[in-house]
DNA sequence: GTCCTTGCAAAGCGTTTGCACAGAA
DNA sequence: TTCTGTGCAAACGCTTTGCAAGGAC
């Protein structure tokens, strides 16, 4: 069990159950994006019992204790991703696998969104990644 | 039946039967982004016969002829737009209001996307709207 | 006749809900 | 005891699929 991990979690007022530290280190560690089901079948391998119930559980209350967030990238699919020092996306529009981008900066005129408050941006690009693009 | 519709459909290499017309107008003159459900109710009041499926082979045929797309914000419903001038969006997380805002610029350096081609570029900002910011 | 459009019904699939059981406090 | 974490099973909702009927050509 990773010591950071409890710790993060602690700080989020997460419990840190054997089962949370174990989702949580597998979003720390892969930046694939991964949807329930493959959290699902790679932890099934060492949590025998687990169930994509709890899956859902914990992602949800990593959701609401902002932990973690959903990437919404055009597909019925959610995929989740620990929240951390701001990113952009790219979609490969041939593998559809989904990048990891320095963050894209943007432009816009306050005028015509006054009256709005901005919190978050989100830059997702798409095209051909460069194993596609040969 | 709208003229200029059914021009725009035929230049998709689509023949513009009554219902697509009608699924193209709405979506021409309703900039709310839609989900297939709110299509269906608003045109059912007119075509009594139409069946979710239809709504359903419609989209997919605009989706793939390219004259709308599936506008996805972290939410599990697709939703569904015209392909038309660049424009960005404002999700407000408070009334979960969709709104079309002038298009973001966005800035990034190409050496970091080396061998990646852009195709295209989507913003997302979300916040509170001016309606719920009271 | 064939091809295209439409739509009912069923299946599929990701997600949520209800409930129950076991362990911790 | 109560509260918390987990998980089976069922329900749910959106979407897709299979297939058939009717119309266009």
């Amino acid at each position: 069990m990773n010591k950071s991990s409890e710790t993060h979690l602690r700080e989020a007022n997460i419990s840190p159950s054997y089962t949370r530290v174990m989702i949580y280190d597998y979003l720390k560690i892969n930046h694939n994006h991964p949807n329930v089901d493959e959290i699902y079948k790679a932890l099934c391998k060492k949590l025998h019992t687990l169930s994509k119930t709890t899956v859902y559980n914990v992602l949800k209350l990593f959701l609401e204790k902002d932990i973690a967030r959903k990437v919404t990238i055009s597909s019925s699919e959610d995929k989740y991703e620990l929240t951390c020092e701001d990113h952009s996306h790219f979609k490969c529009k041939v593998c559809n696998k989904l990048y990891d981008i320095p963050l894209v900066k943007t432009e816009y005129s306050t005028a015509t969104l006054k009256g709005f408050k901005v919190n978050n941006e989100e830059v997702l690009l798409t095209g051909i990644c460069v194993n596609c693009n040969k």
